[in-house]
DNA sequence: CCGTGGCGATACCTTGGCGGTATGGATGAC
DNA sequence: GTCATCCATACCGCCAAGGTATCGCCACGG
């Protein structure tokens, strides 16, 4: 296979997310001709044209299209490479954990204490994310992260389910359910739902960046959320939950590299679910 | 991130492999001392020792082990991105289906004319393979594959359902197990089993590569097998089949890449699933 | 203890190709 | 028609990848 280089992948994904040469020589740091020289030899190489330009505008064909996803990929994963393998250097190791703030069901002091004890045990940092926290685990920026199916995207992970809990709708005050004891995914329909970053391709929704956030334009009466009950629990004033009675049990998972080997993750995935 | 080409991985690999800066450089076609400073450049820039070489001997270091694994992924993904691209650019599009022969329990007749009466139906290239079908479609080589649950690892891959069958053992005449109606899996405790190759990590067994040479291990009274029930229907003579009652029944899967985004895939899961 | 052979590292040179500047050529706006 | 925009082409300089020759180290045979 003629050898493509990731500095040319990289030219390719800047052009093809920016559809125009200046900026992306721009972003890359580099002056135009040579990119347009470096694209023009990709597309010789692998003989396919990828981009069609005019001088007024540039679009991706359909293998285009293609390459620009299978490229993101392929460069992922020599990112999690380089970065997986600084870390296995490391003379003291240590664990990320990615999770959400509040997102853990108040397990994880229970976890944290249980893995501590354990022999062996290391530091375990915290990273607090919203969206994002698969994508840290599978390009090796967090060795764990704690996760909600379906809500998230699984794929490349390995998980063990911690706890499955129902789920509640968040309500401003005087809202038109708010009279209700329960409701039905279908007395939800048509009203405006908050899409997280890096939820599943297709979930359609208001984008909301974080929890304060998303509690603030509830109570503006903006949205409204289905949530797990243990995050409904303790609501700032202006804002009540109603048990949703048909809706898909949310179950926090603790997920990890499939391809990891590290003694650390299984030590503590060991005393994550040991409860 | 300090950039690391392909080219750099694709040294490292190929020394890490053979533990050899001269057999190396010859696989690559390059000569050793250039291989020698890749490496060394390598190593300072990711700030990590790879390989402890005394003149004698080269050995992978713990983060070496790391790398060759996460570079060989890596590489794969670049890889599967060109060949993708590639196969997007055909004007004449066709579908590949990697499936071990006689691995279809006796469906993919039907499959195929359901799918060939479909509109927009494209030719299908079928690619008989023993082991490595899950492989293929992962880098591209093949768009859709049949594949057994939970033989296969199903990773990075999307799947439906096309048949659960339970499970018999395979014995050779006048095995001590041979007068039993039926077996347990407890039965064959102790007993030879094989390994396919790409077998899921973990399982172990006697390596075999074809199924015909199975047969003929079982035969000898080297090693016994448990298949799917539409394998021991037609059997050679001096084996003979029993009922396993406790074991997972096996299911035939349609597995297709979870990045394809191709028309003529969708199309062809939708009529192997619609019987 | 001293050759000898095997192997990776070092030194030094050559060259391909990557990136830069200047400019051309096509196209749409007015 | 004129101008602005934007990608392609032409040409140049330089760095780094690759080649050859050689060194230094170590295991092994005698």
């Amino acid at each position: 296979m003629d050898d493509v280089e990731t500095r040319e992948l990289r030219y390719f994904v800047a052009v093809a997310e920016e559809l125009h040469f200046g900026r992306a020589a721009q972003r890359l740091g580099i002056a135009q001709p040579p990119l347009s020289r470096a694209i023009r030899l990709l597309e010789r190489r692998m003989g396919v044209t990828l981009l069609d330009r005019t001088s007024r505008a540039v679009h991706l064909t359909p293998p285009g299209e293609v390459l620009l996803t299978e490229a993101r990929r392929a460069l992922d994963a020599v990112e999690a490479a380089i970065r997986r393998t600084r870390k296995a250097a490391r003379t003291t190791p240590r664990l990320t954990l990615a999770l959400k703030p509040g997102g853990d069901a108040g397990l994880l002091r229970t976890i944290l204490d249980r893995y501590a004890a354990s022999p062996g045990a290391v530091p375990v940092d915290l990273a607090f994310r919203v969206g994002e926290r698969a994508a840290m685990v599978r390009d090796g920026r967090a060795d764990l992260a704690l996760l909600h199916r379906p809500q998230n995207d699984l794929t490349g992970l390995d998980s063990d389910d911690l706890h499955t809990e129902d789920q509640v709708v968040l309500l401003p005050e005087g809202h038109r359910l708010a009279e209700r004891a329960t409701v039905s995914m279908a007395d939800l329909h048509g009203e405006p739902m908050p899409r997280w970053p890096e939820a599943r391709p297709g979930v359609t929704g208001h984008p909301v960046t974080d929890s304060n956030q998303l509690l603030h334009l509830i109570q503006l009466g903006r949205l409204i959320a289905v949530v797990p009950e243990s995050v409904g629990e303790y609501l700032p004033p202006g804002l009540i939950s109603r048990p949703v009675l048909d809706a898909d049990p949310a179950t926090l998972v603790l997920a990890w590299s499939q391809t990891s080997t590290s003694r650390e993750v299984a030590a503590f995935v060991r005393a994550a679910v040991a409860g």
